[in-house]
DNA sequence: AGGCAGTACTG
DNA sequence: CAGTAC
DNA sequence: GCCT
């Protein structure tokens, strides 16, 4: 029986290992592909969690070092430069060699190594940076900097010839910054950055500098100011698939991913989904991220190592025969299976169809009683997020998986008529529109929403002189607008880097990894999602460290400004995670920041949970299912 | 007709 | 336990 | 509401 299970799990791991070749080492599924064999071993060990490692569990316990291997630690978040580009990584480790395109980069930067024990050189020696300011920072600026000259950077005191990278405070224009700067001097031919660029280059390995999310406000890119990035690219050339993150996704619209079986690929995001504004995402920043791509996969011969080496090849086998012995499980049937698709958001022509489709499901996801054809509307809409051409028809619409009998001449009313009656009438029901409102609440389903309308109440104002609200939900009306505004990727960075500031201030050993959208690449999130792990270490010690040491001093510091859970010890269960919101030093926007507790050995479970998409988890889970296992944020 | 992911936290 | 969130 |  032990070992029928244990054969049914290495079959489940050959079909992820077979994923590999189906993914583009980017989001869900190298995610899952990397992090497999930190799940591989054990899946009851919940029970035995306090329990010493057994032996069988060290390949789980080493995995994530395996997958740093490769590449020298980022002190600053250690774990972030592993599992970005796990499938790489993965492959890397197993091929038990850094490959040899790589290995002489990797040379040129020994001499540091030593210099700098411990440290990875992110900046090359020829790089000096003048901070703009350079005096009055913030503590935390203050620590970036000491953590950027750890790594190798070469800070000048004032502007000199020296002087390779004006680095300017996010928030300051250019003008401004030209102000600081001694009269005569044209630093033409210096790159100038914005602070982020620096953070970024902390968590990840050398940015190309020349991206927008970098630009010195009110810059245009092009002056002479800006420098070409062909100068930081030299000296680190293929940082970017060190990443713990899938680059921002827009960069591969051009690409073109055949399916394999001209079915759509992928469901998709969550944020997609419910939240349309992403649709609008940076057309801008399209060329310019795909040109990146184009060049550090034309730079970088590691990656074409990394394909030589692909291991999934070796499975084929398993695969046909599994196949054939579960004819149910047709390839198709499982998002989880797929391709990542890109080219959705802006460029899609159904884009107007989705946004009312996942109204309709707003408004039966604020209804209990109907979450499945809320989910429904949701998996309908992901659908035609995948279409590549406008669908017009009932016919055509009605070809689509997940598209069925009553969705189809929905969407033909909707691109004949421009609009959707069903919706026109929710919309026009005042008590409708309420129990919307109301579910958007943090802290508020459809069943209080459902309660308050029946009670009468109209606007957030009426709830908010409502005695019997929770903490929570009085904090998510508080907060409303700003539990909504979407998280640029560089204020998540932002949140991270704070974070993990406390976090080595208590135990240097402590690493965390940026889960959620922004791990997929997305250019904004919804919340900021922080994992917490520590080599060898229980949930108990992770929460211990966490509850007592770092939410405190985060407190105090005036970072985390609410608690909205944090669980509580029971006889059998460690509280896994806490919820609450940050704020940045000198802004007033609350965001949604969750911190989890990983145990060791459950972080490749955990990092599949917690990168997802919602729609991924659910694939890989009824997958699960289906072939008698179960999947969760623990393990399989 | 029955399933649709699986778990954690609050009150 | 129901409701809510992830 | 869709799929099996």
């Amino acid at each position: 029986m032990a070992s029928q299970r244990r054969k049914a799990r290495e079959e489940f791991f050959d079909r992820l290992d077979q994923l590999d070749d189906l993914s583009d080492s980017e989001t869900q599924l190298d995610t899952s592909s990397g992090a497999k064999d930190a799940l591989r071993p054990d899946s009851t060990r919940r029970s035995t969690r306090s329990k010493s490692v057994k032996p069988s569990l060290q390949k789980a316990a080493s995995s994530p070092q395996v997958l740093t291997a490769p590449v020298p630690p980022v002190t600053l978040l250690p774990a972030a430069s592993a599992p970005g580009r796990p499938t790489a990584s993965l492959k890397r480790a197993r091929s038990d060699a850094v490959p040899p395109s790589s290995k002489l980069k990797r040379n040129a930067k020994r001499k540091q190594e030593t210099v700098v024990p411990a440290q990875a050189l992110i900046f090359p020696p020829e790089m000096c940076f003048l901070f703009v300011p350079n005096r009055g920072l913030t503590s935390l600026q203050q620590s970036q900097i000491d953590e950027a000259e750890k790594h190798g950077a070469r800070l000048a005191a004032e502007f000199s010839k020296n002087v390779t990278h004006i680095v300017v405070d996010s928030n300051w224009t250019l003008s401004q910054a030209l102000e600081e700067l001694p009269d005569k001097c044209h630093p033409t031919g210096i790159t100038m950055v914005n602070w982020t660029w620096v953070v970024e280059s902390l968590l990840y390995g050398l940015r190309d500098s020349d991206q927008h999310r970098f630009r010195v406000k009110g810059a245009t890119g092009t002056t002479s100011l800006h420098q070409t990035s062909s100068t930081d690219k030299r000296p680190a050339p293929s940082t970017d698939h060190d990443l713990m993150v899938a680059e921002p996704k827009q960069r591969n619209v051009g690409q073109t991913t055949p399916q394999k079986n001209g079915r759509a690929a992928s469901e998709a995001d969550p944020e997609l989904s419910r939240n349309e504004t992403d649709k609008n995402a940076q057309t801008d920043d399209q060329d310019e991220l795909d040109l990146l791509q184009k060049e550090m996969d034309k730079n970088d011969p590691a990656i074409e190592d990394l394909m030589e080496h692909d291991p999934s090849s070796k499975f084929e086998g398993n695969y046909v025969i599994e196949q054939s012995s579960n004819g149910n499980l047709e390839h198709g049937s499982f998002s989880c299976m797929n391709k990542n698709e890109r080219n959705r958001s802006s460029s899609n022509p159904n884009q107007v169809t989705i946004r009312l489709l996942n109204q309709m499901a707003e408004i039966y996801d604020a209804n209990t009683a109907d979450q499945w054809r809320a989910r429904a509307f949701k998996q309908a809409a992901s659908a035609l997020a995948r279409q590549k051409e406008l669908v017009a028809t009932e016919e055509q619409a009605a070809k689509i998986r997940g598209i069925g009998a009553s969705i189809a001449p929905k969407i033909e009313e909707i691109v004949t008529k421009g609009r959707l009656a069903r919706l026109d009438e929710a919309n026009n029901d005042p008590l409708h529109k309420t129990r919307v409102l109301f579910s958007r609440v943090y802290g508020v389903g459809g069943a209080q929403a459902a309660a308050w309308v029946a009670a009468g109440y109209t606007t957030l104002d009426d709830l908010k002189r409502y005695v019997g609200l929770t903490p929570n939900q009085r904090i998510g009306i508080e907060h409303f607008d700003d539990f909504e505004t979407r998280i640029p990727r560089a204020e998540v960075v932002q949140h991270g880097l704070i974070v993990d500031h406390a976090l080595k201030q208590t135990d240097q050993e402590l690493k965390m990894y940026i889960g959620g959208s922004f791990r997929r690449g997305s250019p904004d999130s919804g919340d900021i999602d922080i994992l917490i792990t520590k080599e060898g270490a229980g949930m108990e010690q992770i929460q211990t460290v966490v509850m007592d040491t770092l939410i405190p001093q985060l407190k105090q510091q005036g970072f985390i400004v609410a608690e909205l859970a944090s669980g509580h010890w029971t006889d059998k269960e460690t509280p896994s995670k806490w919820m609450g919101a940050s704020v940045l030093p000198g802004q007033s926007i609350w965001r949604r920041l969750d911190i989890l507790f990983v145990p060791w050995e459950e972080l490749g479970a955990a990092l599949i949970y917690w990168t997802g998409n919602d729609f991924f988890n659910r694939s890989l889970r009824l997958l699960a299912s289906r072939k008698k296992m179960r999947l969760n944020q623990h393990g399989l």
